[in-house]
Formats: structure tokens, C-alpha cells, sequence
DNA sequence: TTGAAAGCGCTAACAT
DNA sequence: ATGTTAGCGCTTTCAA
């Protein structure tokens, strides 16, 4: 049997409640009384009973972590684990726990979302990535539940939320090619539904546009967060007339196969393909070429996100739109010496 | 106000307990009445509260994992996030949730511990990795708290653990080497205190030994699960009089280290230096030239071992000692054609 | 087969 | 400043 707030009040002779208002650093209490209870709760190894506690308080001190259903997306792996330090970190420090939960496809998903919602499991929520048309989005916004999204709402305006300027981030890759005097730049994406696909291409073509280049939909590959993805990509890019001479990548990892890709099919980076992806992630600086890549903050995303629904559940005023700064880290797969010829 | 038992009850006219007894299963209970019961819960969107329940039932249908703290160790990434994608899939299907807890040093990671098995937070552990001495499994080893170690304990022989033969994995990849024609073989190594390192040390040992080969303790270097350290090794390890000509390396991502070092010191692979890691994490098809490595069976670690915490809180006897297969996968970065000169 | 009542450990009025 | 009491939502004897 575990030690209970009343073995406590025994012990030092005094209500439970009193015990209680010491836990809860209730002000009027003399100092005497709760330095005894103090003592009394470190001697007996005393622990708050979290249930007992949630179930009359109803708050939980958890925050839910929703994972997007498994293989493509989840996997973009350290990304996503730098993520989770970030949550796991900012969480730590505010005292609360992290419930992960998984689900396997869309259904499950919003079953689980609803199970842990319903059943007072969590105070709040963190979502993965944003969807077209989300049924889980709906349903958080529906219920009210404080909720904090990875990415951005393509239904919502006012969705909260933490994410990065993908237009401007992708801007930057892409110009930064122009810069080198690419002039056939193409673009390996990833999952068209997701926002951040949609924005990182809207930044690209918007760089292409102001740069008076051209545009060619032959040399835009649509894929998933997957190694294979951009692997494939190259036979097909790659097998055209006029293939691009530099490619903008969705993610990282995405970039290893497209290195591989065009390793196999003898081409030489960045001479003959040069090469700029996303999300910077630790392995970037060891492949052959290493990787220039696009810093996202990951780790702060996940900070700022746990930070952000925290504030919610304590109905703190939050701006509903965090923008994490990017920053473009420039490696030697993009760097030309000399221009690539036309 | 979120729905309880006693709305269900009084929509269908019977007594709360009854309904409670409806969503237990209870033998004893008309078709009928389950019927109507199971109707008004579905009809007013009703969910258990799982705070009620926990505080009568002292159970949480929750299991702690305890994350080794930060970065080094944990940073087996691509591993441990495979790992977690096991132990999540066998969690859901048995309708546990997962709940994941940091801690930034050993103190705070054994005061997280107590915690959550003190304030009835979690049914049970798992752990994710071994160290000597290590006061959290002294701990719950005392309070006899159902966890499971993933990996193996120095200090007590009959804790609950899933492992792999680490002793024969190291084995079978030294002997892929040797079968190869290779007679210099260093080992690129970890933390020295933890076991799986210590098991994988004496596997290597263990085939040369078997093959009559030459052991150097300065063809051993000691370092952490990083990228950075099996670069900085191979500065080291490469610039003795007689280097070895293969290596086996402790992990994929210090082998993905071990890899850029080489090259940047303009040896060949494999020709020059062989090279076997493990874990066999996704990227090794992907780097030049693709990585031979153990596959541990991360998923499956994961896996079992949650089924095993489930069924030591069901008190269903198990084995203590539980051991994954592993499988070596050989690719490019191991295969010599011609033996190496001597 | 079902209902009534007690109680899990804690907090929060309401007293004193 | 502290004690008394009721009740959070659920399960579980004990009765009927």
C-alpha cells in the first residue's frame, strides 16, 4: 500500500487538508506546520497520487503527442526526433509529461485523438503535420481543446500554430542557386496535400519568376519523405532532354537518395547537378558532397509549440501563428567555382 | 461538463453501477440491458474517465519510457526512433499508452523514475539502455516495479531484458571480415560501460582470437555514438605505422563518421579499409559505398519488449531473457574481390 | 440480474 | 491558521 496524504496527517497529527494546502503552498498556513508535514512527506517517501489529483482538478499535466500515421511522413526521422527533444525539453521544464500516441491510419487517428480527449487523458495536444482537410483539426477545434499544430492549417486561418516561413525559406534555397548562375533549377517534393509542400514550391517558383527563369513542370518530381523517393526521382528527372542542372529538396533525407541517385547515374556534385535541401539534420555534413541545407530550428519548433500550448491551458494570450526563424547553411553540394554551362 | 457514467444510467433508467458493469464485460448482465447501455453510451459520446478508474483500479494502462539522457546516447537516432515505433506498435494494439520522460543527468533521470512509479503515474518501465551500476534499475529492483531493460544489466543477472547476442553479432561480423582475406582489423567502439559495447568488444576479440589474429589496443578506439567520433577516430587510428585494413564500428551513424574520415584522408572503401557496423538503420543502402551491417532487429527490440513489461503486469510468467535474432547484411563496404595485400 | 452504498486519494468550500 | 465535509467518476462488495 502507498503512502497516502492522510498517513501524512497523521503522522504529524494534523487534517489532510492541511496537508493538502502545504503541497499546494497555500499562503495561510504558519511556517511550523509545514516544515512537520514537510519532513513527514520526505520520511514516509510521500508522492502526490496524480490520479486522485487529476480526477478532482480535472487537468492532467500531460501534453499528447499525436504521431502522423507511420512510414512516409513519420519518417522524416531526426527531423522528427529533433522535434520531440524540443517538446520533450520545454516539457520537462514545465513540469509536464508527454503522452505519445500513435494510430495507423487516418481513422485510428482521430479515434485516438477523440479516446485521449474524451477521456481527460491530456490538457493538450501537439499535431505533426498538417493535412488537407483533417478531420482531427475539426474535431480539436470543434471540442475546444487547446491544441498546437506543427506546420499550418490549410482550412483554418486561425488554427495556432508553429511553423516556418516555407515560401521565404524556399525563396532563399532557390536563389541561392540563382546566385550561383544555375539557370535550370527543378524541385523534388514531397507529399503535395501537406502545406509544407505546397509553400516550399510556391517559394521556389516565386524565385524562378523573379529571376525570369523558366519554369517546367517536367522538372518538378512529386515523392514522399522517403530515401527511395528522391532516388527514383533522378531516373526520371534526369532522363530529359534538358534535365536542370541544380535541384531544390524537400527534406534531407529525401537528398541522400537524390545523391545517390546521380552518383549512380555518373553525374558530379555540385559540378554537373548542383544541390540545396531542408531541415539541415546532422548527417548533412557527412555525405559525399556534404549537404547545403536549409536550418529550420527544428529543435526550437518543438520548443516553441510545447511552450505555446502550454500558455493555452493556462489561458495565457498567445499570438495564433509562431514563425521560426530559417537559415540557409551553405555546404559543398550547391558551390560552383566556376558557372555551369548553359 | 463532459459526460459521465451517471448521464448513461439515468438516459436508460438503471443504476451506474450496472453500466459500469455493462462496459467491464460482467457476466452476469442481460443482452438487453447491455444493449440499451451500449446504445446511450454511443449516443451521448460517452469515454470512461480514465482518472476515475485509475484511482480505483490503481492501474493506468500507461508504460513509462525512460529516455537515457540526451544527446550521446541517445542520439542512436534513426535506432532509437525505430525502437520507439515498436514499442508504440505493440502499446496500441494492447490499448496502452506510451509515456515518454526525460531527464537531463542520472539525478534528475532516477527522480523522474520515482516519480512516476511513486505517484501511480505508470504500470510499468522499459528502459533503454544499461549501465553499470545504475541506481534507476537498483531502484525498481527494490520496489519491484514491472520494467524491462533493453539491453543487459551488469549488475543483476535476472532482470527482465531484451537483448541481442551482441557477443555473436560482433563475432559473425569480425568473421564476415576475416572470410574476406582480412588480417588487420580494428574495432571503432562506444562507451566503454555499457554492456552492449562490452558485448560487442569481446565478440571481436573473440574471432580473432578463433582465427589467430593479431590484436592492438591501439586498433580499438573508444568514443560515443556520434557521427563526430568516428571521424575523429580514423584520424587517430590511421595514422599508426601499420593501420588496419577493415574495421568493424559499434554503430551506423559512427560508421557514417568512419566513412567521411577515410575519404577524407584518401583511402578507398573497401578496397583500402573494410568497414562493418550496426543496426543496419535505413541510410546504410544509401552511403558511398552502401554499408554492410548488422541488423539487430530494432523494431522487433522495441516490440518484444513492451509485450514483456505487459506481461509481467499481468503477471503472465515470462523468460527473463529475452534474445532477438540478428543478420548480417553485407553491401559494398565489406566486399573485397581481391584478398588485401598484407 | 440489478441497485445501493462505500470508498479510491485528493481538493475546496465552509466552518471555526 | 486549521478542521470538517462533500464530492470528483468510477468500481465493487453486499443486498435484494
Amino acid at each position: 500500500m502507498s503512502v497516502t496524504i492522510k498517513d501524512v496527517a497523521k503522522m504529524v497529527g494534523v487534517a489532510p487538508s492541511t496537508v493538502s494546502r502545504v503541497i499546494a503552498n497555500h499562503p495561510r498556513i504558519s511556517a511550523e506546520t509545514s516544515k512537520k508535514v514537510r519532513k513527514a512527506m520526505e520520511d514516509l517517501g510521500y508522492h502526490p497520487n496524480v490520479m486522485a489529483k487529476s480526477l478532482v482538478s480535472k487537468t492532467t499535466r500531460t501534453i499528447g503527442v499525436v504521431l502522423p500515421r507511420p512510414a512516409e511522413e513519420l519518417l522524416l526521422n531526426f527531423f522528427f526526433y529533433e522535434l520531440i527533444r524540443g517538446v520533450l525539453a520545454q516539457l520537462t521544464r514545465s513540469n509536464y509529461d508527454l503522452l505519445m500516441a500513435g494510430g495507423s491510419n487516418e481513422h485510428e487517428e482521430l479515434e485516438t485523438v477523440t479516446r485521449l480527449v474524451r477521456s481527460g487523458r491530456v490538457d493538450g495536444l501537439l499535431l505533426l503535420y498538417s493535412r488537407a482537410s483533417d478531420p482531427v483539426i475539426h474535431f480539436l477545434h470543434e471540442e475546444k481543446v487547446p491544441f498546437v499544430l506543427l506546420g499550418r492549417s490549410l482550412d483554418y486561418e486561425d488554427v495556432p500554430s508553429v511553423d516556418n516561413d516555407n515560401v521565404q525559406a524556399a525563396f532563399d534555397a532557390t536563389n541561392h542557386l540563382i546566385a550561383q548562375g544555375q539557370k535550370r533549377i527543378g524541385f523534388v517534393s514531397g507529399p503535395s496535400k501537406l502545406a509544407m509542400t505546397q509553400d516550399r514550391l510556391m517559394g521556389y517558383r516565386k524565385a524562378l519568376t523573379e529571376a525570369g527563369l523558366p519554369f517546367k513542370d517536367s522538372w518538378v518530381v512529386e515523392g514522399e519523405f522517403l530515401l527511395e523517393s528522391g532516388y527514383r526521382a533522378m531516373a526520371y528527372i534526369m532522363s530529359q532532354p534538358e534535365p536542370p542542372t541544380a535541384l531544390v529538396v524537400i527534406d534531407d533525407v529525401v537528398a541522400f537518395g537524390v545523391l545517390k541517385g546521380l552518383t549512380e547515374l555518373n553525374y558530379r556534385i555540385p559540378q554537373d547537378v548542383a544541390i540545396v535541401s531542408f531541415n539541415n539534420i546532422a548527417l548533412t555534413e557527412l555525405t559525399m558532397p556534404p549537404l547545403s541545407s536549409v536550418d529550420v530550428g527544428t529543435y526550437q519548433l518543438g520548443y516553441t509549440a510545447s511552450q505555446m500550448v502550454l500558455r493555452m491551458i493556462q489561458q495565457v494570450e498567445i499570438t495564433a501563428r509562431q514563425i521560426i526563424p530559417h537559415r540557409l547553411v551553405v555546404r559543398e553540394s550547391s558551390l560552383l567555382t566556376v558557372p555551369p554551362h548553359a
